[in-house]
DNA sequence: CGGGACTTTGAGCAAATTCAACCATTGTGG
DNA sequence: CCACAATGGTTGAATTTGCTCAAAGTCCCG
């Protein structure tokens, strides 16, 4: 949803201005979706929408968790560090995609923005409220954090115990299931982060994910078309490689990735 | 809790006995502490008590989740399989710990049991018709499914960045903090699983696992008193090692570990 | 164009794995 | 009650995967 006044005045009726949530793109995909037009528009009294530029951060690690957002636009990495500065990102989010759940109050990780991000920005106290009074929305709250935990477990595994060629291609797979999902492609996958992030999710180094992407353009999986785009030429061998019998689950709804 | 009535019968009074859930050595732990009496009781109604021996399978990866359950005796360890037999432990479940959350009504990983286990076993189907009635309930279900997050994301932090030394001392002082929140020493801890198991656990080999222990034996920083039981002796060089300013946090509360 | 950030490639290295043998503990049957 | 088999744990040597350090190459963008 744009958050530019113009811009909607361009892009909406009257009627609709009123209420921006009902125009936004990933309504259909977010926390949203659940609620009548009445809620939404209780639900627009607490938002504020804006933008944030990339490398800046959106909220820090251990901080006092205020906010809760909803990602409308741009890809946001979050990750933990260890003291000496190594670092586990442990999520991409992308736009349709609910973040800031905490753990006692506190960010259990740094949100950064990789490329410029709009996000909706809810004060928790605010919406805990509203919570009681819509029960479809907690019940959609517990659904946004069994899916991030699913696909967290997904990640231990792939972690703890698959090869860097396995991660790679389950990374590009999830990426190209999500591209799907959201009604492109699925075969053309773009990388909004660097290298170094990609290494820092799946716990290698950026060396190793740069060798093992040239390995795979090398045995024609894929090609590669500038650094921060990959189109998937044999989508089979990269199943396989990625231990998924066919090419369906990898991680089934949003939540990370 | 027992489930045996002959039991029940020499250890409560009357009155209890037509309340097992109120006598539960683990209830002030578990889901249960935020039911008053009455909900107690309707509980109970949907509950069947079972135990499980050492090996047997509680429920499997994939399979619909038609039950919860809540651990009152024994460890459980949760995983997920690669086709070829590599192994991801995604966490150990002891007495107080909620078993079961799924994804799409399947489970998300086998649950199994370790040693000889006690389960409180209850229909998702009406388990989910009191969530309806009982907010309080949803919340800590919520609560629940965030702790697990949370420690899901610490544990990705650990596979994905710390080395095979910071992985250990990260697991024993988990597993220390959770003897100390159950009211046992923190000091003496008790590794009901095997070295394979803690191998798969923390994405390392047992060997490693084995020499590792070894090594922190030589240091001085435990004493090992027989394979499944450990002494922390130097707490603070194993709270370095595992990345903690101090001694607390690991992973505040139940959820895996 | 030129400069900076990011990416790729190469060579040597190291942490953890693999494979294999040995040891300890436990429980069972002779 | 002891011998011995079975299971799980430890230790060693060789190997390997991915890492580190270093240099060269690319791609934006002003």
């Amino acid at each position: 949803m744009p958050s530019d006044k113009a811009l909607d005045d361009i892009l909406l009726g009257p009627a609709d201005r009123t209420s921006p949530c009902a125009a936004c793109d990933v309504r259909d995909v977010s926390i949203c979706a659940v609620l009548d037009p009445d809620e939404l528009k209780r639900l627009e009294k607490i938002v504020t929408r804006l933008a944030v530029q990339p490398r800046e951060t959106i909220f820090c690690e251990a901080a006092p968790a205020e906010y809760l957002f909803n990602v409308t636009g741009g890809a946001v990495k979050v990750y933990k560090l260890l003291a000496d500065g190594r670092r586990q990102i442990t999520g991409f989010f992308f736009p349709g995609d609910f973040l800031g759940l905490a753990h006692l109050n506190k960010y259990a990780y740094t949100a950064e923005a990789i490329e410029e991000v709009r996000l909706c920005r809810f004060s928790r106290r605010k919406l805990e409220k509203m919570l009681e009074q819509y029960p479809k929305l907690e019940k959609h709250l517990l659904q946004t954090a069994s899916n991030e935990l699913a696909s967290a477990q997904d990640q231990m595994l792939l972690l703890g115990r698959k090869t860097a060629r396995e991660r790679i291609a389950t990374f590009l797979l999830a990426l190209s299931e999500r591209a799907k999902r959201h009604g492109r492609s699925g075969e053309r996958v773009n990388l909004p982060m660097s290298r170094g992030d990609i290494g820092d999710y799946l716990g290698l180094t950026m060396e190793t994910v740069s060798r093992t992407f040239t390995r795979f353009k090398n045995d024609g999986k894929v090609e590669l078309t500038g650094a921060r785009h990959v189109t998937l030429q044999d989508r089979q061998a990269l199943c396989r490689l990625a231990g998924l019998v066919e090419d369906e689950p990898v991680s089934a709804v949003a939540g990370s990735l």
